[in-house]
DNA sequence: ACATCATGTTAGTTATAACTAACATGAGTT
DNA sequence: AACTCATGTTAGTTATAACTAACATGATGT
């Protein structure tokens, strides 16, 4: 992401930390499966340098690296519950404290015969 | 990230699923919070074009963009679980594999007395 | 000792991600 | 109708992510 952005040039200890994890677990995920960075770099199509950034948690690389890697290591799956609404307990209270009742099913265009 | 890599321009389409999924979820908890782009921007450190760009799901923005996002809206906990070796099932029959008896531990550099 | 492989580092190039600014659209309100 | 707010779109600028190439280091194996 070119241009200096905050998150990107000073995250909080928190995103760095997961960030870190993240790419910790991808080196891990790789090396039981004995793949050299570079055969892991040409399966995802970037360069084997990129899988070496990704593997250290550098944060101004792309999404797109870091989902190809799970993907090609098969671990895509993983990322099903990361912010999924069903999992967002605080977010399901404050539309709950919105809408007291159940919610209604939304006005349709054409439902007013 | 800068130089079209072919991740970015041609996901494959169980990333690119993974990316709007992803996107659609950060929409859906900031929608629930009340918080317009332009406020979740201000908190992450970049314009509310980013925002955008996340919650289309857009391959080509930088990682730490979307886990400042997460990280915003306190659903950062969520990434814990993404490429954890204990959930890794396939890397740890690969493991297995190789060495059948107990992992031993790592010799250390002064362990010969 | 030697060779091979994997990873890291440095230097220089290039295509572009993220920025600003101005305007458009659409939903809600009065 | 007019106003506000949120989001999207377009155009142009700029700092840099990802690239290639060459070399260094460290582990593994014969």
């Amino acid at each position: 992401m070119p241009r200096p952005t905050r998150i990107a040039e000073h995250p909080p200890a928190a995103v760095e930390e997961a960030l870190q994890r993240l790419g910790r677990n991808i080196r891990t995920a790789r090396l039981r499966r004995r793949m050299p960075q570079q055969h892991l770099a040409q399966r995802v199509g970037v360069s084997r340098f990129v899988v070496g950034d990704i593997e250290r948690g550098k944060p101004t690389t792309g999404v797109a690296a870091y989902v190809g890697a799970l993907w090609a290591l098969g671990l895509l799956a993983h990322m099903r519950d990361v912010a999924d609404p069903d999992r967002d307990d605080e977010g399901k209270t404050l539309e709950r404290a919105r809408s007291p009742r159940a919610a209604r099913p939304r006005r349709s265009l054409s439902d007013d015969f």
